[in-house]
DNA sequence: CGGTAAAATGACCGATGGGTCATTTTACTA
DNA sequence: TAGTAAAATGACCCATCGGTCATTTTACCG
């Protein structure tokens, strides 16, 4: 019987999948997708093996339902995070700036982030739809800010789904940098590095 | 009795080695590191799974052997391709269209460079120090490209290091879309776009 | 040829770990 | 508190696969 619109099977469902994914997110990341053994997911979740198949049918999904977690909040942030800025310019600073300093408070996250794609790119079938599109929002937000600044024409006249696409990868290999520690500048140095680097790269 | 310099057994492991390497890099690329089985390498390759402990320690051995041979037959065209042009300009630009052309006619192997670096990533302390260096040598090269165009004034001072990995992301960038069939251009409309956008950047 | 050493083989071993399910524990209800 | 259904458990099953090594095949030489 639905009280507030949740069972309780939701409300617990909730929590041991909160607690499921949280252990995942951190395992996979330290070690590896196969390196990582449902039993320790389990164990780091307080709970065990057999539970997690009661909410996940496979070592696989639980991997997929723990990168989408990730995604999702990290573009809950750009979208909020742009609405409140005015123009492209600055959007486009803004976006550059989070995903920086998301990855750098989500190192582990990015670890799980980077090698699916990674994964993906060997087996293009294998990876749900459904992920393959969350990578792609987040370059057709940008790219719907660059466009933005096409008709305003404060950006030259550039293909704008690759120009997004470029800046997504422009930030990815500072974070990469980082996370390699081939860095040595603070954060705030290199976001500024890369928004100098794109501005003067399509500014009109 | 060595003649010529070699001896029966070195042509023997030359010519096994080069079968085993070859077909290790078409199957990871296809399937995995973890998918990939020592018994398939071997069956690719037309011996006995013992056959390649003869040549190998371990299956890892054999991926990083494979994964070696790659890139330096891709820096060995990165250097003798930069040598050929004068200014920092045309190196660049060099630069950009030999990877991208690289990867373009060998789409397997990227998928074993891109995924390593991936894997690296995670587990730093795995990665022999040899493979990383290799990664980063191609970004050497640029930088002193960068570096030379700085001091003779066409391209402004710029953090040299920084921009040669940067500019190794965005042509990174357009492979995997390539690879994934997001991009529609032909090859030399991307070397095109990469460069221009690139040379904005940098250029004095 | 016959002998021998190098090369190759593939059956086998042992460890690992994903996934299952009979049993136990917990939580709720009447 | 007794009864019951949902939730959780973890011992177990079994397919997989990296790596080994006793045996066989090949190549060379006197």
């Amino acid at each position: 019987m639905p009280i507030l619109g949740k069972t309780r099977k939701d409300v617990i469902k909730e929590f041991r999948t909160a607690e499921l994914l949280e252990a995942a997110r951190r395992l996979f990341a330290e070690k590896g997708f196969h390196s990582t053994t449902v039993e320790d997911i389990a164990a780091a979740a307080g709970v065990a093996k057999g539970t997690v198949y009661l909410y996940y049918r496979s070592k696989q999904e639980v991997y997929w339902a723990a990168l989408e977690r990730g995604i999702t909040e990290l573009e809950n942030q750009i979208q909020t995070r742009l609405e409140a800025e005015q123009t492209p310019e600055a959007k486009v600073r803004a976006f550059i700036a989070i995903k920086i300093r998301y990855f750098e408070t989500n190192r582990d996250f990015f670890r799980i982030y980077f090698s699916e794609l990674g994964s993906g790119l060997s087996h293009p079938a294998q990876m749900p739809a459904q992920i393959e599109q969350m990578y792609l929002q987040q370059a057709r937000i940008l790219e719907a800010v660059l466009q933005q600044g096409i008709q305003g024409k404060t950006i030259r006249e550039i293909r704008a789904d690759t120009a997004a696409v470029a800046i997504s990868d422009l930030i990815r290999g500072i974070i990469v940098q980082r996370l390699l520690g081939w860095s040595t500048k603070d954060v705030e140095s290199d976001i500024s590095f890369v928004f100098d680097l794109v501005w003067r790269g399509v500014a009109a």
